[in-house]
DNA sequence: GATACCATTTTGGTATACCAAGCCGGTATC
DNA sequence: GATACCGGCTTGGTATACCAAAATGGTATC
């Protein structure tokens, strides 16, 4: 693999992971030393990365493209736009059976399941979902999203409980497109998707203080 | 301006321009002398407008994207998912004023306004409208679906009548968001919207010959 | 005439030197 | 002590040299 695409990579799972927090400077020449290679495949990573949004230009420089709580809530409108349209187009295919793979994905976790599982098997779950619409803009548009969501969602304080719920209403997402019920799924997706939001924004919110003493910037809505 | 800035949007003009022809195939070198920049702005030309879908990678090297029938289909299901959700969220609010410029914007074209000034009055229609939903995430989506259709509307085999015919859907889309009837809205939007696909890629469809004569790569559906 | 093979050229990937703009710290002045 | 100024240092922007891989074109072989 090239080192464009190494850098890349490694970088973009360093602010997703938050090994560098929302808000903190970055400069090509760390980014290079870091990572041993030169300016070029650097430059090359940090303009995919903007076009991720996980990084922002800060005047001349970089950054790490902070929490924005207003953000937040404009990317949930956004991807409960293209998740309902794909879900929609799903839900009319003759062949629903990638369902069921979607199904033994959540499936796969349990009360042993780490943490780190769980947040990105509740990303995928949407990706995938998306995918099954055949529809590769709206595919991008919820990988987009969920790329960056990811961040907060990660800070996100969820408890067992919210975990189940969000578990029990995938799982009845899933069973409402596999019937082939277009409408009931839209809902239930529309529905999963302000809760989630709500949830988020107003977790973060609460926390906005713990986040900023963290070093995290977090821009309220 | 920076280089790296000119380079980007001359040859994102010449791309949608039509002056290098989809699916023509792209040398750093030839970028370089012919815009008197380095290499490592041109880098990040092509790097973004890859982004935007202008651009793709052929093997190691670079080509203008093709024009592609079935990637046109799914652009018009992608956008129109953002375009109602963002006229829907236009038609909620209380000052919708903004409306009105738009209107103007549509006026501005009569029949002495050169065809050149027709095509990028309405893909603005569009864009204008999706940014006074005042969510950035549905504007962005509508602007970069709208790139990405550019070319193809503008190889496009329109007469007259269609074009009026475009005008006054417009102006009815407008009238239906002005007076705060979203559903009356989203139903002319999607209508539009889908008339615009068949349009389109019928007439590429039927033209696929003499485009490809002209040196145009055009992926059939 | 078709094809397999080799030398040459071209091309993107990478590293690096240089530059100007802007940031930062120190200092002189009031 | 505050402030205005200045000089060095850091940083992104740019140009360019070098490399390996791939494309190219010519040639020998069948």
């Amino acid at each position: 693999m090239s080192q464009m695409q190494n850098v890349e990579r490694q970088l973009r799972e360093m602010i997703l992971g938050l090994e560098i927090g929302p808000g903190e400077r970055l400069t090509e020449r760390w980014i290079e030393t870091r990572f041993g290679a030169s300016r070029t495949p650097v430059r090359a990573a940090l303009l995919r990365l903007e076009t991720e949004g996980l990084i922002s230009r800060d005047g001349r420089g970089w950054m790490v493209a902070p929490i924005n709580l207003a953000e937040l809530g404009q990317i949930a409108v956004y991807r409960e736009a293209v998740e309902v349209a794909a879900v929609r187009l799903t839900a009319a295919l003759e062949d629903r059976s990638g369902i069921d793979v979607i199904a033994a994905m959540l499936d796969s976790c349990d009360a042993e399941t780490p943490r780190e599982e769980w947040h990105r098997v509740g990303m995928d779950f949407h990706i995938e979902l998306a995918r099954l619409s055949g529809n590769e803009f709206l595919l991008r548009a919820v990988r987009d999203a969920m790329t960056r969501l990811s961040r907060a969602r990660w800070l996100e304080v969820r408890d067992e409980a919210a975990l189940g719920r969000a578990w029990a209403e995938h799982h009845a997402i899933l069973a409402a497109v596999r019937s082939g019920d277009a409408e009931e799924a839209a809902r239930l997706l529309s529905a999963h998707i302000a809760g989630s939001r709500d949830r988020l924004v107003t977790s973060l919110h609460d926390d906005r203080r713990g986040l900023r003493a963290r070093g995290f910037a977090v821009v309220a809505a």
